[in-house]
This record gives structure tokens, sequence and C-alpha cells, in this order.
DNA sequence: TTGAAAGCGCTAACAA
DNA sequence: TTGTTAGCGCTTTCAA
């Protein structure tokens, strides 16, 4: 018995009295079809409520409509947000998506790729994994000519794109300013210098007391997965050090929130004695008291651009060939790390 | 040219010599195929580099092992905890997972139904949205029998299965212990008594005043969206207000925050002067200072219970035919309420 | 501008 | 225990 609900292109077809492939042509604007046709076939595909069957579609036209997203953990503001904007424009042009995460580990990542393979999916949006060291979990979708785009932890891979900001750069200001702050000895506390995120941070630090005159020591970089626990820990170290930081440089807000609680409860005065600033420009971080200088990353924008990137690949509308594009941040400057004034 | 990596059945069965049906049933540890073929055809699969074509067996069994996720937006560490918990069973049985936001708007959560609907997912998640009034955008959905299963933010719908926590309970537990630590005039921040949680958050909290002689009044209930903004607007109102409240229970963590840091702004002591509770257990309840008394919500616990109760309506598994499952939450104290002491 | 027909890869009823 | 066969609904080539 056929359920009344699942109309096809047959039954459309019968009512018309004209062939299916007339139909399906109709359905999609074919340019072979003339207007009244076309219009007659539309209107009668609304009236009896005809849907689009995706897998008979797919399995004909071998492409799926849908594009896969991995991205390490969901449950930031950044990412949610960068999520957003992916579906802004996914969904504008009628693709699906499917999200999933590989908990900061390449071993759920390697599952998680091979699940969305499986899925065959279109196209791929990720973000690496804290520990991912190659990428060769990605190789049986490049052979398949499976566009993937990378953003914020990217990699370089022949044939891929990547959406990032100026890491490097925005390292490099949030230390000046630092440093403008009179902040002499400024550590930092980075992530896996496996993720150009954190290397070019990281580097974008160094670089700073570089050209300040500072100079760098192994003792003020700390290297953690910068979630609670190690803002935590860091925070301890530095209640140890004997010789203490008056600046403090976290790869993201987290750590950053993490250390200025646990250096208040000490007693420690932030900024007076240390400055503290942070990265992402999460909520949290006009929460902290005081509320913390951080960097603006354009989430949303991010998300949108790496999707729209994607598509454009897909449907080879892309006008050139770019491998990265890098879309602006901005240093919000608060109170964290304010002591002009106080000196 | 057939691609090298798109392996069939038909392949397969040639390699060995045998048809394709028995590789099908082979694959899938059919019981009428012998365990010798069965290695047989599992080996030569794996060596061929074989995948199951989704879509053919979508087409053909009427089934896509997929399924649908409305949220009204994923950027809280509630929604992305419940998410994570939904993945770590659906992950498990081989379902894929589409996720989409509501935008807490109806217009959006109808568009997301109807995208989903025609993704012929098998069944669906959903929290619904701050403006929902009625499930009529679910009526196709229903009729075709798809399962729906609601958590959070559910509603009465016949035939579907609501997730929750004892809202009314929580509510009332939480304003019992504002009571318990002095508070007399205790205000309300809810969201839109449409929604569930809400709703029964209210009349716990109104229920406690009755049970302890305090009387409701309007002026003690604000009803907002709930998000930084409105409670930065709730703060306000409260310090024009004449005669103002000395305790408050905020329907979420973001209000609550927002609350307590324009409070302090204005230089009003919490929790001396005005002690205010929350909901949720977000992070950020640990860095606001004081750190908020809130309700622990127990969000992977949710997620792992809704996702395994679609699974077992969409696998006839489900043992007895249950309506509505009720987890366990808890009240934390901390600092924001603590008033014992001081009185 | 439209139609006929083949086939995408898989599953399951039926036959053997 | 295995094989044959007829589709699932759509797209597209080729023919008209």
């Amino acid at each position: 018995m056929k359920n009344k609900s699942e109309v096809t292109i047959y039954d459309v077809a019968k009512a018309l009295n004209i062939s299916p492939s007339t139909v399906s042509r109709g359905l999609k604007d074919h340019p072979h079809i003339r207007r009244e046709t076309r219009e007659r076939i539309q209107a009668m595909a609304a009236e009896m409520g005809y849907q689009r069957n995706k897998f008979a579609s797919s399995l004909r036209k071998k492409r799926t409509e849908t594009i896969g997203v991995v991205v390490p953990r969901l449950n930031s503001y950044f990412m949610a947000t960068v999520i957003s904007g992916i579906e802004n424009i996914t969904n504008k042009y009628g693709y699906g998506l499917i999200i999933s995460q590989s908990q900061e580990s390449v071993r759920h990542e390697v599952s998680c790729i091979s699940t969305l393979y499986n899925s065959r999916v279109d196209g791929l949006l990720v973000s690496l994994a804290y520990d991912t060291e190659n990428l060769n979990h990605f190789s049986n979708l490049l052979s398949k000519d499976t566009p993937v785009v990378f953003f914020d932890r990217v990699a370089e891979c022949q044939g891929c794109m990547s959406v990032v900001i100026d890491n490097f750069r925005a390292g490099y200001e949030i230390t000046s300013h630092l440093i403008s702050q009179g902040c002499r000895r400024i550590m930092h506390l980075g992530g896996s210098m496996l993720r150009n995120v954190y290397f070019d941070r990281f580097n974008g630090y160094k670089q700073a007391l570089a050209d300040h005159g500072l100079e760098f020591e192994n003792e003020l970089l700390i290297v953690s997965e910068l979630n609670n626990k190690s803002g935590k820990e860091a925070a301890e170290s530095i209640l140890r050090m004997s010789n203490r930081p008056d600046g403090i440089f976290a790869a993201n807000d987290t750590t950053a929130v993490a250390v200025i609680c646990e250096l208040k409860k000490a007693g420690i005065k932030v900024p007076e004695e240390i400055a503290v600033a942070g990265f992402n420009n999460e909520p949290i971080s006009q929460v902290v008291q005081p509320n913390l200088t951080t960097v603006d990353y354009p989430a949303m924008e991010i998300g949108e651009i790496a999707a729209s990137s994607l598509l454009n690949k897909l449907n080879n509308t892309e006008k050139f060939n770019v491998s990265k594009i890098v879309v602006k941040h901005r240093i919000i400057v608060r109170e964290s790390t304010l002591r002009t004034g106080n000196h």
C-alpha cells in the first residue's frame, strides 16, 4: 500500500499527463522546459505535497548535498558561533550539516572523519584536534577529491583551503600592549605547538619581546591544554615562582579567567601586580573581575567564509584559486591589563 | 569509467563467485548465511575497500539512519553538553545527526522542522524555541509516525516523549534555600510562561513563598528573554525600586550573572543586601564574584536519555510505553546566597 | 521542447 | 543456505 505522504514525480507526471522526466526537469527550472509547462508542474507538485527524495537523487547524482563539520569541542561560545555562521550559509543553499566532535583527540578525529567519509559528505569543514600530528586520515577523502576547508586550527595540505586570523600579529599586538602597560616579565600560557593557532601566538609573543628588547626565557612559557584545570595549575606554578611575572598572555580566555581567579584568591592584585590578557573574547571575559583584555575573534565570519568557500569549491564557482583567507581580528583592551597611571 | 573507490556488493560478489544478495546478507550478519561464507564475504569486502552506500540503502529501506536535532541555541555550555550526550549514543549505534538551531524563534523552528522533514530523518530530538505556541509544525512528522522526543523545553503531545528535570521542585528548593538564608522579599526573573521550564520554576517559587507564609506580588516577577541584556535591564529596574528585594531567583545563570555584575557596579552587596541564585550550573557561575548558587542540570544525561529513548522507539526495543522521564537535579549552594552568620 | 528507458546500489520477497 | 528478481525514486542520455 503506497503511503499517501510519499508523492513521487511519477504521481505528478500522471496527474498532468506528461512524463516523469519532464517533471524532473520542470522542478529544477531546466531551461529546455517551456515556461508554461514548468509552472504547471510546480503548481501541481506543490498541490500534491511532493517532496524530492534525497536518497534517490543522491544515489543517481552521486552527491549528497550534505557537508561534514569536525570541531574539537562544541562547548565554547566561539565554536557555537562559528557553527552558526556555517549554518547561515549552508541552509541558504539547501545543504545539510553533519556535526561531530573530535573531543580534542586525534583518535576520535580519525573516527569522525571515517564516519563522514562513509556518509559520503560532499565536503568537509575541519578544525583540528589538540594532538593531531598529520593528515593521513584525510587521504581517503582527498584522493576522492572531496574538498576540505580548514578553519581556525588549520594545517598545510595540498589542495586544501584554510580560513584563519593572523594569530602571529594578534599575539604580537597583545604582548606589545602588555609591554606598553609597563610589563617587563611576561609569561605565555600556550597550547600545543602542533597547532598553528598556538604556535603563531607564541611566536608573535616572542617577536614582541625581542622587538622591545626583552628577553624570552623558557621559564616564561607554560604549555597546557588550556582548560580550566590547566589555568589553575598555571596559577599555582606562578605563585611558587621566586621571580614572578608581571604580565600574562594566555592563549585563550578560559585559561586567563582561571588564572585570574586563582591569583585573586592568593591575594595578588590584577592588573597592578600581574596584568592578564586572554584570547577569543568569550562572554566570560566580561564577567570576570577585572574584565579581561582579549582578542576579538570574528567567529561568525570565519564560519560564513569557510562555508562559502567550500560551497564555491563544490559548485566550481570559485573565482580564484585561493589557498588561505585571513580574517581581521581586533584587540579589546579592558581592565585586566590597564596599569597606566598606576605606574 | 567506474571510479575505483566505489566498490559495490556486485564487485564483491563477482570476486567471490556468489550472488549480491548473499553478500548483502553476509555483510550484516544475517542468520541465514553460513558462518564460513559470512567470514569470506567480510574479509573480501574489507580487502576491496567496500563501503556501504547509504543512499541506495535508505532508498530501499526507507530509513535514513539519521536523526534530526532542533535546539533553541547552541551557544551555551548546557546545550553543548546535551549534544555531546546525544552524540555519545547515536554514534554508538551508527546514526548520523543533523543539528539545527531555531534561534529561539518559532519562525526558524518551523523551517528547521520542515528541512528535517524533507531530509526524512528517522526521528527528532527537540527543545522548543522561546515563543512556540503550538505543535502544528510537527503534524506532518507525526502523521508519518516519525517519533519525536522533546527534552528540556517540552510540550504535551499525543505520542511524543519528553525528558526533563523536575523544574517545579528545583524552583521550590532554591526559593526555600533563599528563605532559609533570611530572604523575605524574593524576586523571580523568569522566562516565557509558554515554556514548561519557566512556568514550572515560577510555580515552584510561588509555592515555596506560600509554604513559608510569604506573599507573592506581581512586582516581584520580571519575565524576559533571560539573556545578558535582559539581566542588565532587570538589575536597573531593581535599582529603581523603592522597596527592593533582598533575594533574587533567576531562571538561568546568564541572567543571574548579569544581575550580579550590575548590582555590584551600583554598590549593592551580594549576598548581604541581595542574595542571587541562578539555574543550570554553567561554568560562568564559578567565575562571577561571589560564586553563584544554582541548580545543577544533568545535561549529559538528558542528552543520553533522550537519544536512547528515541533509538528505542525507532527500533521498537522500548520495553514500556513511557511518556515522560524525569532526571535528578541538584541544588548547588555557593557564596551568592550564603548569608547565615551575617544575620 | 518532451519522452523513453536505463541504471545509480541496495534490499527483501520469493523461489530453489 | 543461497540465488533470482523486482523495484526504491530520481536523473540523464538519447531519440523523437
